[in-house]
Parts: C-alpha cells; sequence; structure tokens
DNA sequence: CTTAACTTTGCAACTTGGTTGCACAAAAAA
DNA sequence: TTTTTTGTGCAACCAAGTTGCAAAGTTAAG
C-alpha cells in the first residue's frame, strides 16, 4: 500500500502544507512529465512563484525530478523510490512527437558509451523521440 | 581545399551578404558550439534580430545544426558535410562541467536503444556531461 | 536607365519561462 | 505570549527567443 501524501512528504521532509499536498496529488496523478507552466494551469487560481518554489522544494527534496527533453522547457515527474540516495535520474526519457507527451522510461537500461580519449563521462542524459504506445494504437 | 565563406553560401543557396560572411566566418572559426548571445558578443555592434535570423536561415539551408545540451539554451554548430541529404545530426554532444563548452563529438557511434513495445523510435538525442579533453590535461 | 518587386536589415516591442525582493500570514520554537 | 522561522502572494524583473514594420539594398522587368 502507498503511502499518503502527507506521509511522502514528511518522509522526505517536507513540512506538509496544503498547496504542497495539492501539487503533489497532482504529479502523483500525473502519468507524463509536466512543465511549472502545466501545473499552473491545473489550478483555477494560483501563484506561478509559488509553485515554482514548491516544485524547487520537490526537487530538493529528491521528490522530483527534473527533465530536460529538448523542447526548451524544464519538466518534472515524480522520482520512483529508489531515488532516495543516488537522485541520479539514470534513466530515458521519451517525448511524443505526436501528443507532445514526456514519458520516463525507467526500464529503459542506459547504454554505455565510449568517449574519445581525455573526455571523462559524469552523465548522460538521453531523450528519444518518436511516437508513444498510446498514439501507436 | 575547402570552397570559401561565399561558395559555402553559395552551395546551400543562401545569398551570400556581408552579414552572413560574417557570421559564417566565426562559426568555421568555433570549435564549439555557440549560442545566439554567444554570437551577439561576438560583434561590437550587432542586431540580435538580424542574427538570430541568420541562424534560421542557415539552419533551414542546412548550413549548421541546432544543438539543445540540456542547459536551456539552444546552440548551433557547423553541419558536417554529409549533412546535405539526411540533415539528422546523429551524434552526441558534450558539455563540459567546467569550462562549460558543448563539443559535437562527430565520432562517437549512437548506441542502439531498445524502446518498450509500441514505442517507435525517430530519433536519439544524447547529451554526454563530463570533463573535456583539454580541460583533463 | 527606371521602375517595380522582392529580400535583408535595424529597431522597437513583445512573449514566455524562469526567478527574486519584499511584506504579510502561518507555524514552530522559546 | 512573544520571538523566530518558514511559507505564500504579489509585483517586478531578467534572459532568450521571436515578431511587425519600415527603411535600405538587391534583383528583375519594362
Ligand atoms: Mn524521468
Ligand atoms: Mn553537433
Ligand atoms: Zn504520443
Ligand atoms: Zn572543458
Amino acid at each position: 500500500m502507498q503511502p499518503s501524501f502527507e506521509q511522502q512528504l514528511i518522509n522526505k521532509k517536507v513540512k506538509p502544507t496544503a498547496m504542497r499536498l495539492l501539487v503533489l496529488e497532482i504529479l502523483n496523478k500525473e502519468l507524463n512529465a509536466i512543465s511549472l507552466s502545466d501545473l499552473v494551469a491545473k489550478f483555477e487560481y494560483a501563484e506561478k512563484s509559488t509553485l515554482f518554489r514548491t516544485l524547487k522544494t520537490f526537487e530538493e527534496k529528491r521528490l522530483i525530478h527534473r527533465i530536460d527533453d529538448g523542447s526548451g522547457i524544464v519538466k518534472y515527474a515524480l522520482c520512483n523510490n529508489e531515488c532516495d540516495d543516488i537522485h541520479e535520474d539514470e534513466h530515458i526519457h521519451f517525448v511524443c512527437t505526436q501528443c507532445k507527451n514526456t514519458i520516463c522510461l525507467n526500464e529503459v537500461k542506459l547504454p554505455t558509451i565510449e568517449l574519445p580519449n581525455n573526455f571523462t563521462l559524469k552523465n548522460l542524459q538521453i531523450t528519444a523521440k518518436g511516437i508513444c504506445n498510446k498514439c501507436n494504437s
């Protein structure tokens, strides 16, 4: 059984305010990665800056991770639970060119890349573009 | 022997104006990918919008390719010549976390990625972060 | 050569995403 | 309760990217 939203926040040492609970609820419902503006749009009346800071806090406290899918707009998605220690977000993101959704592909293994001499790799950021499973069916 | 800048433009069906020649010259000198603001900074007195449109034209006419290296700022680099037909920019980009340069790694092979069922891949965008050869030596 | 048509440039203005300062409200600590 | 810390609302700001429009420059037609 899933911990309550409140418990999720407390676990990550984030004070569970009303605002934060609402945002966490949205992020839990959401299948795809969402941007700040996406988030703002989900409220009838919302303060962009408050939501911005909420996302920032969530990221710092490792509830969510930040995704740059090449669209120029940063998106966020819930971390999978293993994220506690590493918080590396070592997985591929898929951008559907049709429905425009950005999806975390947690299952797909990251490839190994051979860099030229004297280049040291810290991390890989991979975005796959194409048609998603929903649009394909 | 390299074709002149003027010839490079004519080959790609771009009218060789003074402005465009200057920009192409800069891009040819430049080893790393540069942003619009980088480009603006290379002129003592320059119109952002003109340079913007120059880059746009160059991209459309396939003299340069656009790079999203995850910094949130789009950068541009000369296409290698094979680009004529495909213009896919199928290579990895490397971002040095120290000198902040973005480098096209034309040599490195793109890996093959296995996507989940019903996902169709159109293209992969890979950014490797770490320390570049210069900073490492 | 002269005029008309089209292209490029300069300049100002605007949009959007992201970010900050500040004052007030709310909560926690003393 | 008073003090201190934390969160929120609001306005303002910044940078990147983009556009409308008119002037300047080029090319094509008469
Ligand atoms: Mn992800
Ligand atoms: Mn490149
Ligand atoms: Zn889709
Ligand atoms: Zn470097």
